[in-house]
This record gives C-alpha cells, structure tokens and sequence, in this order.
DNA sequence: CGTAAATTTGAATGGATTCAAACGTGGTGG
DNA sequence: CCACCACGTTTGAATCCATTCAAATTTACG
C-alpha cells in the first residue's frame, strides 16, 4: 500500500517529513533505516520560494544541498556579455547543489521558476551520515551520474538543431514533468534561453506550433496541452 | 621530491604502475595506502589506442572505467538524423565511464583523437575497495564533479556563442590541455561536432584565425601556435 | 483602471549552412 | 619511384534560418 503525500497536509507543512514524504523512495535517504533518518529529520528543512527567487548564488560558499519536492528551478550560468544561459531545468526529486559535498562554491545559481517547495539539507548532516552509510554514497553518486545526464541532454536536445527542434524537445521533457498538460511556467524568455536561441525565436516556433496543433492552449487554466506524437515528429526528423 | 613517470619507461610498458605513475596524484587512487594499492595493481590494464579506435560503444554493458594517461578521447553521442556530436573531451587525467560504477551501460562511445594511453579499471576493483575506504568515494565523487563541469562547459563555452567565438574557446581549451603548442589532433569535423557548427564554418574560422594571426601554423611539426591573449580577446567580446 | 512587463509580429540584416568544386596530402599498388 | 585514388581541407556562391531592432498587442498587477 502506498502513502500519500502528507508533507503538504497542513499538519505538518513547513517541517520535513521524509518518512511519509510522497518522494521519500526517489530521494537521497531512501535507503537509510528509519531511526537514523529519525536524527537528521529536525535539521532537514522544508522551504517554499516565490516565483523567480534565488534559492542561491554562482560562487557562494555552499552549506547546503536541496532536493525538489514541487516546482521547477532554473540552475543559470552568467555569461560575459551580461545575458545568462539556464544550464539546467531541476524538476520533482533533482537534487541542487550537489557540488558542495565535495567542498566545492555553489556553480550555479538556482532559481525557482514558479512556486517552489525544497527540502533544504545541510552539508553536516551528509558528513556525518556518509561514513557510517556506504548506500549514502551510492544515492549520492546516482544523482551525480543523473546531473551528468541532465548536462548531456542539455546539449545534445536543446542545445542542436534547429529552433523548432529544440522547442519540441523542450516541452517533450515538459510534458513528463507534469502530465500531459503542461502549466507553462517557462516564459519565452526562459525557454530561449535554455535552448540558445532569443527570446522572439521562441515565440514565434509556439506562435507556430500552435497552428499546427502541436500545442493548444486552454484560456480556463493556464494550460497548454501537447500533441505528443506531432511534437516527437518534429524533435526527431530523419 | 618529485618522481618523473616511469610508466612509459620500456620496462614497466603496457603494466599499470600506479604507484610511481606520474599523474598518480591526480588520480583516483591518490589516497590509498601503498599496500591496499599493490593489491589492485594486477589487474589494472594499461592500454594503448590508435587514433580513431573505439574504446567502449554507448549503450554496452560496462566492466571497466578508464584514466586518460596521454592523448585525448572524444565522448560522443549518435543524433536521430545520422550525424554525431561530441559530447566532451577528455585529456590528461579525465574519467571516462564512470557510469558503470553506479550499474549503468555507457551513455555515450569513447574514441581515441589521438593515439591514446589510459588505465583501464575493471569495475570489481572498486566495488571491492569502496566499502573499505570512504576517501576512494569521495575521490569518485570529485569524478563525478569533474564530468559535471565539463558538460557545463560544453554548453556555456563550446555551444554558445558566434562560430569564432566558440573556437576561440576550445582553442583556449586544448592550450591547456598541452601547452601553447597544441598538435592539432582535432580535425575540421571534430571541431564542427564539438562546437554544434558545420565542418566548413570552423575551417573558414581557423583559417580566418591565421590571416589574423591568432593562430600561426608551423610547418615542419604539425603544430599550431596560439596568441592567446587575442584568442582570449575574441573569445569573450564584451 | 492604468502602468509596467511580457508576448507577438513585422521587416531588414547577418551569420551559418548547404551544395559544389578545387586543392592538397598521404597511402597504395603498378 | 611515380601515378593515382581516397580523404580531409579549403573556398565560393546561393540560400536559409535566426537575430536584431522596432512597434503593436496582450497580460499581469497594484
């Protein structure tokens, strides 16, 4: 049987609660025995940020790591003619600032997209935890491998192509996010700037898309729902 | 005092010496104690590829991971329309295939540049020596870091930008990698697979570079020097 | 309801691709 | 040893795609 989320329920908002948690079996502890996860639990801290809030910042000294409970966060790099590129889109259960467990400065910035639910986990509690958990490291090493595939597919399907392409590609990850109908919480700009390409490209390839029926929007909620088939013809031409 | 490599030195070719090997400081065994490294030492392989041989094939079940010792490996990944992209380099000291450890396939095929010395890690031997030694983890997750980094670059430096400035980039890259003096191993399509451009495009660049001596061929060895202040300049316009 | 911000659309420009051909180079076999 | 072929590089010219700048329109929000 399985549980639901109880982290949203009002009595326990605000406070982690990994044993329940709905993502507990996708997230870093998942494998620790539920009394030593009991120790940790009071320093784990469960954050909400506002839309487009800096959760932290390219070159802080790190003392936290953070796991996604709800929400998208951009991870964005500065480039030396003052735009900057989003490196990354971090969704349900991606891990952030992974690189100051090795006592490396923050690498990127992190901000939330839209409303954002963390769990904030402070670097103590995984020195502490490492050495006497092997599977610990293991969890760890998994997410680095999964940053390290994230990077990859940022460059090999948004970032090659034609701009049409890479758009289909972009809300195909999207869709898997949520389901189907996607909140497009990604302004044109944003997409733009995770696929390279500026901000009126973006807006037209939808504008275009839309014609095509490849993306409908629903006035009621703020909804677009895709066409996955169209949209995987238009990713992969061959 | 410093120990010059010994690892090339005729006597100790094609067997690993890790203990005397000159970038064993670099390397992922850097924290072992001499001893517990003897007993691994037998089943290290050092291996030697000729230019444009496969090391591993994406999508294989992996048994080994590899340190780069000389040359330089191309990481690359099959696109749907036939072509290829090069995903990362790795030079002196880089991992490849540290998926394996954390039980996956490869995610990209490894081919040699250049001719290619590299270490070849049989996946027992870590398994075997992780539970043991928590510094071996942390030197594995420094990898993992490492590979990070290199996938931001390739999109922050090698995949954004105009055509000159990203080869100005990877020029300033592979300067690092040996010295001024890079043997330009890479060919024209390589550089185009690296930089998301067309073969024609980087050659029109590279020869632009030398009309404006940002580059300057040396005929009798196949070398090119760098002015790298100017590659520099060219590389972040601002 | 009015202002600021984001999106859309247009027209001109520019940069990169594509297709094609010429050039150079290294290797192989006659 | 030279001729010849294969392959990578270079260069040209036409085309196409995306950018840029600008203006119009919509949306968000106090």
């Amino acid at each position: 049987m399985k549980r639901k989320t109880v982290c949203t329920d009002p009595g326990w908002s605000r406070r982690a609660d990994c044993v329940h948690c709905a993502i507990r079996s996708c997230v870093l502890f998942a494998d620790l025995p539920p009394d030593d996860l009991d120790n940790v639990l009071s320093v784990i801290e469960d954050q909400t940020y506002p839309p487009n809030s800096v959760i932290y910042r390219e070159g802080e000294k790190g003392h936290a790591l953070f796991t996604i409970r709800h929400g998208m966060v951009k991870l964005v790099r500065d480039l030396s003619d003052g735009k900057q590129r989003i490196v990354r889109l971090l969704k349900l259960a991606d891990v952030a600032g992974l690189e100051v467990v090795i006592g490396s400065n923050y690498k990127h910035t992190a901000i939330a997209v839209d409303e954002v639910e963390i769990c904030r986990i402070p670097l103590p509690v995984i020195e502490r935890l490492v050495p006497k958990h092997p599977e610990l490291s293991r969890e760890l090493m998994a997410r680095w491998q999964r940053n390290v595939d994230d990077a990859d597919r940022a460059l090999v399907d948004f970032s090659t192509g034609t701009a049409e392409e890479r758009v289909a590609r972009l809300l195909l990850y999207l869709s898997t996010a949520d389901n189907i109908c996607i909140c497009s919480s990604l302004g044109r700009q944003d997409m733009g700037a995770v696929l390279g390409i500026s901000t009126e490209t973006a807006s037209r390839v939808m504008a275009e898309f839309k014609r095509r029926g490849a993306v409908r929007e629903v006035a009621s909620e703020r909804c677009c729902h895709f066409n996955l088939e169209l949209l995987g013809r238009i990713a992969n031409p061959d």
